[in-house]
DNA sequence: CTGAAAGCGCTTACAG
DNA sequence: CTGAAAGCGCTTACAG
């Protein structure tokens, strides 16, 4: 740290021969500051190497000019491994806040910690994004005090009706109909399904009501016997895989509901010796940047992280200034691979080709 | 944002029946107040719901509580993918912040906007952790005037001699060195390396100094031929790969500086039709979450980003509180996985294995 | 152990 | 267009 006094705003006023209050004007681009009188402002904050200090502007505007991201999981994972999706939001959002002006303060929460209106109170943030999976049951009541408490804030998740906050979220229904009509134009017969499908986790409950829904379509009726629960991530996948295994189901396809369950899945099949997609088709969800990677690569619905991110911050921005701000559906979009392509990869197309 | 009036350290005070000086110290956990009174602040707290104001605090205290995590890159990408390497130290400094009571500002910087001191200038953060690839020759001078200011960081780089700022980073150069001795140890004698090898990157130049130093041992000396440059960047690895490929490079093995650059290479190589690791073998650095589920799997170095980031973190509040912190280096280790594993996958091992 | 008071570095009515 | 002054909500010597 160094030793040299701290310069302030009164120092440029010294320096540049005007009051103090003309400098904090100059500065905050003020359109009653004489053009001349402001360069000479301007040149004495370079010659000193000034900047405005924060803490003090802050204060007195009553604002932070700081969003805050807060992750949070359930349970909290032992490892520094984030959930990569989330991580490819962070990017996102990263961007959509520097385009803003804003700065963007990250958290970790752990879900059982009550973090509500924390961030929002203590003036370190105008404004709370809230990304994760974890128990929405659970998590209502939080959401509602912190509505109540008048904190903005939006978030990412299922987008269901009557909720009384902004929510952005990938068009989970859709996305499950399009895999499990994909999986069925592919010649499967007995769709499994990996991960909770209650309304506990409506993210993957749409997805998986998307799913029988398109089973139900086509006579196929989906089957209790092969779903198993998994939260997302490639160790409850493996074990969902490997229960569903040993309980002996039948079964020509699978569907997880996201891709690290998927990940998962496919190291309990390859265990097994089942091949993919020859013995079971596989698709899962989200499209995360390992995904084409994997072997086989892996069929999956893309959920526009880009987009995403920037609807976040943008409608986020809009509550904080008192506008107001929509839900909305994001579209998600199939990316057929291998890993659901029935028949060998290099064998001429089948008759039952994939919708898109 | 709710009407209601903001409640100040002086309405607690009022309900608490003390005076305001006491409200803080009791708050800040001065030793001063009875323990009777803390309890009748702390019940006052939490019938309002109150929360100190940062602003006002950190102004009074010139103190943000608060850390930035300062991500580079040269040139800019064009998505929002952000390198996984720093993604998973991202993690580890967000729980290493969290730890120690900081928030964490995280900021994407164009390498070429002049960001210096800015952050910390404006009280915005106490100290800054810079992370990421870019011209080091070119960066050096930021550094120099940031250190120059007086500003707290550290960064995660290569740990050169004589470096006058506290650097972190993984053993590049014995890292390298343990690749080639593992792919020479596989029989592999024309070794090439994808990486640009100069001290504008010393991190690969370091890896690519072990490897040479490696091959030379072993009277195979570093062919110029068989290096071609790469930023950081599958489509990089790629691009150099193909590179290789079109000057009709005879090699039997691939050292890639990074993960992300040996994906890219695995590509260009499938699509010439050579398998890895029959063909030839190939080796990454890093070990990002991809590298385990690509096909083959990935050989790499893996770099402890959990240590990492609690290194960073840690040392940097030592600098902020003006204590000494000294740079370090801190142990890669060597994942051996199938792309490197001459002969089929499934055969019995060859009489010369690998090392560890 | 507690209170009255100064002051952190700004922004913004208010007066000219 | 500019300056003097009040005040944002705290923390911390200072005095008791």
């Amino acid at each position: 740290m160094s030793t040299k006094k701290k310069i302030t705003s009164f120092d440029i006023a010294e320096l540049a021969g005007v009051s103090q209050s003309t400098v904090s004007r100059a500065l905050r681009g003020s359109p009653l500051v004489n053009e001349e009188t402001r360069r000479r402002v301007q040149s004495a904050v370079e010659t000193l190497n000034y900047t405005v200090d924060k803490n003090a502007s802050n204060l007195r505007r009553k604002f932070s000019g700081t969003l805050a991201l807060l992750f949070f999981e359930d349970p909290a994972p032992d490892d520094s491994h984030i959930n990569p999706f989330f991580l490819s939001m962070l990017g996102s959002i990263t961007r959509a806040c520097a385009r803003q002006g804003y700065d963007l303060l990250i958290s970790f929460q752990q879900f059982s910690r009550d973090w509500h209106a924390d961030f929002a109170d203590s003036k370190k943030a105008d404004g709370l994004i809230l990304l994760g999976y974890g128990d929405y049951l659970a998590y209502c009541d939080r959401l509602e005090r912190l509505r109540a408490h008048g904190t903005s804030f939006v978030r990412w998740g299922a987008v269901l009706p009557g909720q009384p906050y902004v929510t952005f979220g990938c068009d989970n229904y859709q996305g499950g109909r399009e895999v499990a009509e994909h999986l069925a134009g592919q010649g499967c017969r007995r769709i499994a399904f990996l991960g909770d499908a209650s309304s506990h986790y409506p993210e993957f409950f749409e997805r998986y009501r998307g799913y029988a829904a398109a089973l139900e379509e086509r006579g196929l009726a989906a089957d209790p016997a092969l779903q198993a629960d998994a939260e997302s991530s490639e160790k409850a996948g493996y074990e969902a895989m490997r229960s569903l295994l040993e309980r002996g189901a039948a079964f020509d396809a699978v569907f997880a509901a996201s891709d690290l369950i998927a990940v998962g899945a496919l190291r309990a099949l390859a265990e097994r010796g089942l091949r993919v997609p020859r013995d079971v088709a596989l698709a899962g969800f989200d499209d995360i940047p390992m995904a084409g990677f994997v072997n086989p690569p892996l069929t999956t619905v893309r959920q526009d992280t880009k987009q995403a991110g920037e609807a976040l911050v943008d409608n986020l921005l809009k509550l904080i200034h008192g506008e107001p701000a929509e839900s909305a559906v994001l579209p998600g979009r199939l990316v057929v691979r291998q890993s659901s392509m029935r028949g060998a990869p290099r064998a001429p197309a089948r008759k039952r080709a994939a919708k898109r």
